[in-house]
RNA sequence: GGCGGCGUAGCUCAGUCGGUAGAGCACACGGCUCAUAAUCGUGGGGUCGCGGGUUCGAGUCCCGCCGCCGCUACCA
């Protein structure tokens, strides 16, 4: 059986679950999802990254130990997701000692295969950011621009990853495996970092105790994006259970945003190369979601996060998930998630967009025509839904949409896959119209145009199932099937006739009432 | 500065190997009234950033310019 992995990053503590981090982890869930369907053995992941000074000291500041602090905090994340509905395995702490064993294992691994060595290291040091400056980034009189204090000169003792060994092998890589890294825009930005020089990396600090300590010297503890990145290979048993290890990875695909384009796809496969594995297979590198559109949209975003007496623009760190799903519907706010973007690329964040598709797609498409082929249904077939007509022109519209559909999905393309989708809901409003089945005597004729309809609305619901899995349920259970579209696999349950006929379909109430603007 | 990308209808964007410009949304008009003032149909003459060049012919190739953006190492 085919095996999927994927992963999101882990988040840090230290931020709110936020509108960026729910859509990076949407669309993980709903690739999940849509490869459950296909059959494929999933394993999906996500977490916390709760270790480095930053957290310590935020613990401190909050009268908290650091393991009730990051209990508390990593709880948010928690919460966040099963609001939004995500369907993780596993959800992976860097604080829990399966972690902790996973990366002395794998830095051990690193040292004792000679990638890791003692050095110096020195530079210009912010006490405020924690963090080393390099001269180009700082203001006249070497003051930090962050915090207008000047930095001061610090060496400290560090263990070095030597990155540099990896450059020729790491270009290798990505021209063996030019897919390896997506977009092909970030693929070769990532070429070209690599092809300017690879200089090694302190991977160790002595600053704070609140890491993973280094097994071959305590006095150090592992640098938190060296530990945070181990979690990828902890969670299928790394170090643990070689057996479950082997059989996940190196066919990993892991989501992220382009900010982190460097630790993922530079570091990452270079530390796996120096622990004697191979580099993960598939980097997906997505855009930012920005906030945009106008000033009403930022206040009415504001109300709905409940900050609306927040002074000047809101940005998107600001705004809950909670707040959105509260007005919208956790399936809506997936759907503008993973339909308004195209994956990869940078996309708008509005009050107004979240509500242009869901009166325009949802409410006016979907949720429309489920309404009016239930009505047809009641008052022409007494309620009970006929078959599909074998030979409907809408068979041969669903036969292309479904084939867009499953091609997108498998592409990690989600605007692709539900823009397919769409098109058979629009020909199926269009087929409704010409047919007229409201204005005919109750027979044959009417019994395959509604047959059909209700077809289409079967396997849209399977299609659309890894977007917005609350109201496909809901959409198969009016149509009188049993189960839900989980219960499916693509793409047998996507050909067109499977629709039995002879099950009572129910009207319901609004799938998505139209909202008003 | 260096490397890379982008600039097409009001908005978001498609435009394969060069051959008389497309989609969705929004808007307008018409039809229908089963349906959530929903739906269906029709309507896009926009100097394809600017200026040159190659070609029988360029949004689509080449050069220059303007504008915007990304990357150019230790921020999760």
């Amino acid at each position: 059986m085919p095996r999927f992995y994927v992963t999101t990053p882990i988040y840090y503590v230290n931020d709110a679950p936020h509108v960026g981090h729910a859509y990076t982890t949407v669309n993980a869930d709903a690739l999940a999802r849509w490869h459950r369907l296909a059959g494929d053995e999933v394993f999906f992941l996500t977490g916390t990254d709760e270790h480095g000074d930053k957290v310590a000291r935020a613990a401190k500041e909050n009268g908290a130990s650091p393991t009730d602090w990051v209990d508390a905090t990593s709880r948010r994340f928690v919460e966040a997701w099963r609001g939004l509905n995500i369907s993780n395995d596993d959800f992976i702490r860097t604080t829990e000692p399966r972690h902790r064993v996973a990366v002395q294992s794998f830095l051990q691994r690193v040292y004792d295969n000679g990638f890791i060595e003692l050095g110096t290291y020195s530079g210009w040091y912010c006490v405020g950011c924690e963090e080393y400056k390099d001269t180009s980034d700082l203001l006249e009189g070497r003051v930090c621009p962050h915090h207008r204090r000047p930095v001061e000169w610090l060496e400290e003792e560090n263990y070095f990853f030597k990155l540099s060994a990896f450059s020729e092998r790491l270009v290798d890589f990505y021209e063996r495996h030019p897919d390896a890294i997506r977009p092909p825009g970030r693929r070769n930005e990532v070429l070209g970092f690599i092809k300017g020089g690879l200089q090694d990396i302190s991977i160790t600090r002595t600053s704070t105790t609140w890491g993973v300590p280094v097994p071959w010297d305590a006095a150090h503890v592992f640098y938190v994006w060296y530990d945070a990145l181990i979690n990828y290979v902890t969670a299928i048993g790394y170090g643990q259970d070689d057996e479950r290890f082997v059989s996940w990875w190196p066919a990993v695909h892991h989501l992220l945003a382009k900010d982190i384009v460097r630790f993922h796809c530079v570091w990452w496969p270079a530390m796996c190369m120096a622990a004697g594995i191979d580099p993960p297979g598939h980097l997906v590198v997505h855009g930012w979601l920005l906030v945009g559109g106008e000033r009403l949209s930022k206040t009415r975003i504001a109300s709905a996060a409940g900050n609306a007496d927040k002074a000047g623009p809101l940005s998107l760190t600001e705004i809950a998930p909670e707040a959105l799903t509260e007005d919208f519907g956790v399936d809506a706010v997936r759907y503008f998630l993973l339909r308004d973007t195209a994956f990869g690329a940078d996309g708008d964040f509005s009050y107004e967009g979240i509500t242009s598709r869901f009166n325009a797609d949802l409410a006016n498409n979907l949720g429309n025509l489920m309404a009016r082929v239930a009505m047809v249904v009641a008052s022409k077939c007494k309620g009970v839904g006929p078959k599909p007509d074998p030979a409907s022109r809408l068979q041969s519209v669903s036969a292309g949409a479904v084939a867009d559909a499953i091609s997108a999905w498998n592409d990690a393309q989600p605007h692709l896959a539900l823009e397919a989708t769409w098109r058979l809901i629009h020909e199926t409003n269009s087929e409704l119209e010409s047919a007229e089945p409201w204005k005919c005597e109750p027979g044959p004729v009417v019994d395959a145009v509604l047959g059909s309809a209700l077809e289409v609305l079967r396997i849209v619901s399977v299609l659309t199932w890894p977007a917005m899995p609350e109201v496909c349920a809901e959409i198969w259970r009016r149509l009188g099937l049993p189960g839900s579209p989980d219960g499916c696999r693509v793409p047998a349950d996507t050909a067109w006739g499977g629709y039995p006929g002879g099950l009572v379909v129910e009207k319901g109430a609004a799938l998505f009432p139209r909202r008003a603007r």
